[in-house]
DNA sequence: GTCTATACGTCGATAGAC
DNA sequence: GTCTATCGACGTATAGAC
């Protein structure tokens, strides 16, 4: 018999992957195996028995972060909403989201980015990101609305990562409620006079 | 008097700097000083000499790269334009301009990214997109149609970076000549019926 | 099967010779 | 201004307690 009272080895992982999160939050890229071990109650070499390596923790640290947005996006699918575009707007809403304050938000995409740096966990994030498109184009908006709106709220997303500064929630708020009116009604977009002038 | 041939001490900056970049892009995140001094073709302590830590070289990395987008926004600077809107539409052609290839613009916006989990790095970053974004809010567009061009183009920038394949060139040219003309007559967004339906 | 303790190799940093 | 030599810290690997 082992050595931890009532804690399954799935506990054990899930307390390391949580440990390795808030770590790397409050220390940065340079946190260490120790540190993080430490902060899950348990040693070093307790750690690599269950992940192998720093980037095979890392890469479960990604994967759950990954499928955590994924929840993300099923939790904003609105169970009414049976029009083309639904799956559009439940990406839209998840990742327009306010979150807690924007230095959350900054973190949790600087650990994702910094992450991205390890191949093991840039494959996996391309193999979800290749998902996800083909869930949006198989949504039935018209490509290049979808384009567009993908875009713009990857980049409104993505700002606060920069640190720049441009406008108020309330403008978040507006630039996400004509983003999803988009989805509704393509057309708004497709009939602009876009060759005119 | 020193060692060296004819190179000043600016000289052996930027080929430190250029050395860096260079084994980053190929090595990955755990390129050493080692690595970095010898494809320079100096000894890790001769690094060291120039750049007291590794941070301080990659910031000196980061900065370098950010002033070059600087310089990249401004060569898209129109001399004949001098309608409200022209800073956004150098900024728009500067980040929709066709890299080399997708696997590059990957892997420069994974460069800044990864640098960015520096502290000193993230600070200067943060301080370069507050004044690029004093310059897009002072270029006279009405708020909401600036939030959306820039947030759509920030989106459109970094899609390469997660891995997704959402459209391909052509579709991102008609993203960009019609984000551009929407800065040249943003009624086209203000007066859609946003609130009808 | 689960974890602790410990040893090993590598890297970033420092000191001092030339 | 650049080098060699060396130190301390970290990621990795493993032997063995329970």
């Amino acid at each position: 018999m082992g050595r931890t009272a009532g804690r399954t080895p799935e506990d054990t992982r899930r307390l390391l992957i949580a440990a390795a999160a808030e770590v790397i939050r409050a220390r940065g890229a340079g946190a260490t195996l120790d540190d993080i071990a430490a902060h899950a109650g348990v040693s070093k070499g307790g750690l690599v028995y269950h992940f192998a390596s720093k980037d095979e923790l890392l890469r479960a640290l990604a994967q759950s972060r990954l499928d955590e947005f994924r929840g993300w996006i099923d939790a904003e699918l609105d169970p009414d909403d049976e029009a083309p575009g639904r799956y559009t707007r439940a990406y839209i809403r998840a990742l327009l989201a306010p979150e807690q304050d924007q230095a959350a938000a900054r973190e949790s995409i600087a650990l994702i980015a910094q992450l991205m740096t390890i191949p093991a966990v840039a494959e996996i994030a391309r193999a979800d990101a290749l998902r996800l498109d083909a869930d949006l184009r198989a949504d039935g908006l018209p490509p290049e609305v979808l384009r567009l709106v993908v875009a713009a709220a990857d980049g409104a997303n993505m700002a606060p990562f920069w640190g720049g500064d441009l406008g108020g929630e309330d403008e978040l708020r507006q630039l996400e409620r004509r983003l999803i009116r988009l989805t509704r009604e393509p057309a708004l977009w497709q009939n602009l006079p876009w060759d005119r002038d």
